[in-house]
DNA sequence: GAGTTTGAAACT
DNA sequence: CAGTTTCAAACTC
């Protein structure tokens, strides 16, 4: 804590020390969606399902994410061909967004897999490779360079051609200038460009469509104009473009992230007088972007900016030799502000949730900035972040219009809570929650950046991890909470903090108002959450903060020596809420359980203290509470409905478990594996530990308890069968305990251990065994019967070995 | 806002 | 492992 966090920051390698540094950490815990210890944190950092960061141990994860997220997006993406006409006969290939830097930035809102829901998405690159063939210099290289990076040659290779006839396609009904300019980009092959253009205008085309599908599309098209939105305010705020058209627009947005980068990188290397072998490449694009072409060259103009622009790029991506590890030492240095041109570039490719947190890391960093003198960017960013804050404030209406909203972000198991929760799609759950990102995004614009940051130190602080970046940022996010959220902060008295909790408005924020604990204790709730304490915290003589790094780190291990699961997520997800149940049943109480159940004597588990009723689940047969009258589900009818599901469930488990389940060792494994599997995710689900621990969860404001608050996440779709049965998961109980302890709660070894053998198991013989296959191995599975649910679960694997000891988020079973 | 209740966490 | 104490959140007034 002590470490001069500028001298740290400067001589952090990004690629060497990425292990070192909290922000590996940090992005080891994104990954998955694994809560446990780091738990917390890594849920706060988690800000899309699908878009975990990749780490350097996951290197492999990234191209998973990447190639995850497709599968969301096939998932998702139901337009009928008829909807689409393609052009060049190249109907049987999938439309993707060339370039994953344009897609990590944009998040390519649209990819059709109409034709090839049975075909994998590596299978359908390599179409796209194969059958590109007279496609541009630059695409080609680009698609060398991702395929490189994804760290599989079959995969993530997106040939610009592709997202050219994307372009055209869905622009269709964009408006005219707005097509044209698309158009003029495909055609091009400026797949960078053309991505994030296509996915506006795709947006556009959609919401003026107003067709079928529109759940999906919205979902999609909100996602993607949230980030569009993100982007673009960012894009103007730092271009200060204004009375642009829409195509401009685009074109200042996707250009002035560069321009954003290599203006902060500038400032950076100035100060930490790092090597920029980009130098002329940050020229280039700064004069592409501040030389628009005028209305009438627009078309050309914009056209030859792009190509000046791709070819800038993809230079530079091809300058990336270093793979995915690069990528993730890329990826520490943005969250350093040491990003260099090229780096930015390669965290563009490996963008989505990491973007998103990465922004947020940034915006910190760029606090960090300011406080050090670096004015221009520092604040420009802070604005950027303001603006973003500001514009998901207006899309997610729910979060809308609160200051204290901000205090949603911070916890870090709030996006996926927020996934799980507000997802209506049970489909889009596991992966990209648009509301997720959302609120990761905002995330970013304050505290719950700050919180965000020091969820990310205290993974640091978890691994021992000696860079100080994380505490830096903690520090600076702690020391200068005003920034953003100078409402929540001004917020000390702790029954404020209550009524807000109670109001719901503070979902995922902790404050503590520890007396005797010094916060060390988990009592403390910042602590149980594995989050530093905040000055809005009323706590006295408080331990844990970042400046007690030392401290609160050898508490934390002691209290995991003494309990592995301590740190866990109280409230682990089920599998019940399959999405397909649709019965109530499935929304039953029992969908996500109390790890340890409660025992509750007195409230008949019908207030809070009941840390079940608190987390919105259900009681178990694992607690040994009193006169339960838990609304989220009675401990009996629990046990009542294990047994109706054992029967009931005999259509759906029975084909499933039945098949070999009951009986033979095999089917045993088989039933251990899924259930592992369903704990894994359950851990990993920070949603359903934010929405336990904090014990903020909506409804709790709202008044009445949802009948399934929880929302499981991965858990329910990796059951083939539909969902978990309660009984089953009330019998395994000290099972599941069991596995929780070792997956999410730690050190590496055991997970790696835990991890190994699931799945390993699942993949022999479980039929989600391809979903459950390891990331780098996603692609290798059979491709062709990756279906929606299918993809959910291998993007959710493809996070778990990031995580485990962070965050859970995937479970480390996925390794 | 103060005081009480409650049950988890910590301790023995 | 059970019983007791400590603690802070949840709750009530």
């Amino acid at each position: 804590m002590d470490t001069p966090p500028e001298k740290t920051r400067a001589s952090v390698n990004p690629v060497s020390k990425i292990e070192d540094s909290p922000v590996f950490d940090y992005l080891n815990s994104l990954s998955p969606i694994k809560p446990v210890k780091s738990v917390h944190y890594a849920q706060l950092i988690h800000p899309l399902n699908d878009n975990s960061i990749p780490s350097v141990f996951a290197s492999p994860h990234v191209s998973v994410q990447k190639e995850s997220r497709f599968f969301t997006r096939c998932a998702f993406s139901e337009l009928s061909k008829s909807d689409i006409s393609l052009e060049n006969g190249d109907e049987g290939n999938v439309s993707l967004v060339a370039s994953l830097v344009a897609s990590d930035v944009f998040e390519l809102p649209v990819f059709t897999f109409e034709g090839k829901e049975n075909s994998g998405v590596g299978d359908i690159l390599q179409e796209n490779i194969s059958t590109n063939e007279h496609s541009s210099a630059f695409s080609t290289k680009l698609t060398e360079t991702l395929r490189y990076e994804s760290g599989s040659p079959d995969h993530n290779t997106l040939p610009l051609y592709d997202v050219k006839m994307e372009s055209r396609i869905d622009l269709g009904g964009i408006p005219l200038s707005s097509a044209r300019f698309i158009g003029d980009v495909s055609n091009g092959s400026h797949g960078l460009l053309s991505s994030e253009i296509q996915s506006h205008g795709i947006s556009n085309l959609e919401l003026s469509k107003g067709q079928g599908n529109h759940c999906d599309w919205d979902n999609r098209i909100s996602d993607a104009s949230e980030l569009l939105i993100f982007d673009s305010s960012t894009g103007s705020e730092a271009c200060r473009v204004q009375d642009q058209n829409l195509v401009d627009q685009n074109a200042e947005c996707f250009a002035s992230l560069p321009l954003i980068l290599s203006e902060s990188q500038e400032n950076i290397d100035e100060s930490s007088q790092k090597t920029q072998p980009c130098g002329s490449t940050l020229a280039l694009v700064k004069n592409t972007i501040n030389n628009p072409p005028t209305n009438h060259d627009k078309e050309t103009g914009e056209l030859d900016r792009m190509d000046q622009l791709t070819h800038v790029l993809s230079s530079v991506c091809q300058d990336n030799d270093e793979g995915i590890v690069d990528a993730t030492g890329k990826l520490v240095d943005e969250a350093m502000n040491s990003t260099t041109v090229d780096d930015k570039v390669e965290s563009q490719h490996q963008r989505g949730m990491r973007r998103r947190c990465l922004f947020v890391e940034m915006g910190a960093a760029h606090k960090n900035n300011l406080h050090n003198g670096s004015d221009s960017d520092s604040s420009r960013s802070v604005k950027d972040d303001a603006n973003v804050t500001s514009d998901d404030r207006q899309l997610v209406p729910f979060k809308a219009g609160n200051g204290s909203s901000t205090c949603m972000l911070p916890s870090i198991g709030l996006h996926l809570n927020a996934l799980a929760t507000t997802s209506k799609d049970s489909r889009m759950v596991l992966q990209e929650n648009p509301d997720s990102g959302r609120q990761s995004i905002k995330m970013s614009s304050s505290i719950g950046s700050l919180r965000f940051l020091k969820v990310a130190q205290t993974l640091h602080i978890q691994r021992d991890s000696r860079s100080i970046v994380g505490d830096e940022v903690m520090q600076d996010a702690s020391c200068t909470p005003a920034i953003g959220t100078g409402e929540e902060l001004n917020r000390s008295t702790p029954k404020r903090k209550r009524r807000k909790l109670d109001a719901g408005e503070n979902e995922g924020c902790k404050h503590c108002n520890c007396k005797k604990s010094k916060c060390l204790k988990l009592y403390c709730e910042c602590f149980a959450a594995g989050i530093y304490c905040v000055d809005s915290c009323s706590c006295q003589n408080c331990f844990n903060k970042p400046m007690h790094e030392d401290t609160v780190l050898a508490t934390r291990k002691q209290i995991e020596s003494r309990n592995p699961i301590a740190f866990a997520p109280k409230v682990i997800k089920s599998s019940d809420t399959y999405p397909d149940s649709g019965d109530d049943a499935n929304k039953t109480p029992a969908s996500a359980r109390h790890k340890k159940g409660c025992n509750c004597k007195k409230s008949s588990c019908l207030k809070k203290y009941c840390e079940c009723y608190q987390g919105g689940v259900g009681c178990s047969i694992s607690c040994r509470c009193d006169g339960c009258k838990n609304a989220f589900g009675r401990k009996e009818d629990t046990v009542l409905v294990g047994a109706n599901e054992a029967e009931h469930g005999e259509e759906e488990l029975d084909t499933c478990e039945k098949n070999g389940k009951v009986g033979s060792p095999e089917n045993d494994g088989i039933q251990k594996d899924g259930q592992q599997y369903h704990e894994g995710v359950l851990p990993i689900t920070p949603s359903f530990q934010v929405c336990s621990s904090s014990g903020k969860l909506p409804f709790l404001s709202g008044g009445k308890p949802p009948r399934s608050s929880v929302v499981s996440i991965g858990s329910s779709k990796l059951n083939s069968c539909g969902m978990l049965r309660k009984s089953k998961i009330l019998l395994s109980a000290p099972k599941f305990e069991k596995h929780f302890q070792i997956v999410p709660e730690d050190e590496t070894p055991e997970i790696l251990k835990l991890n190994t053998s699931p799945i390993s198991t699942v993949k022999s013989s479980s039929p989600n065994s391809k979903r459950v296959s390891p990331p780098h191995t996603d692609f290798g599975l059979s491709p062709s019967r990756r279906s929606g649910r299918k993809l959910v679960l291998q993007s959710i694997r493809p996070f778990p070995s990031l995580s485990y000891d962070a965050i859970d988020q995937s479970p480390p079973r996925y390794q």
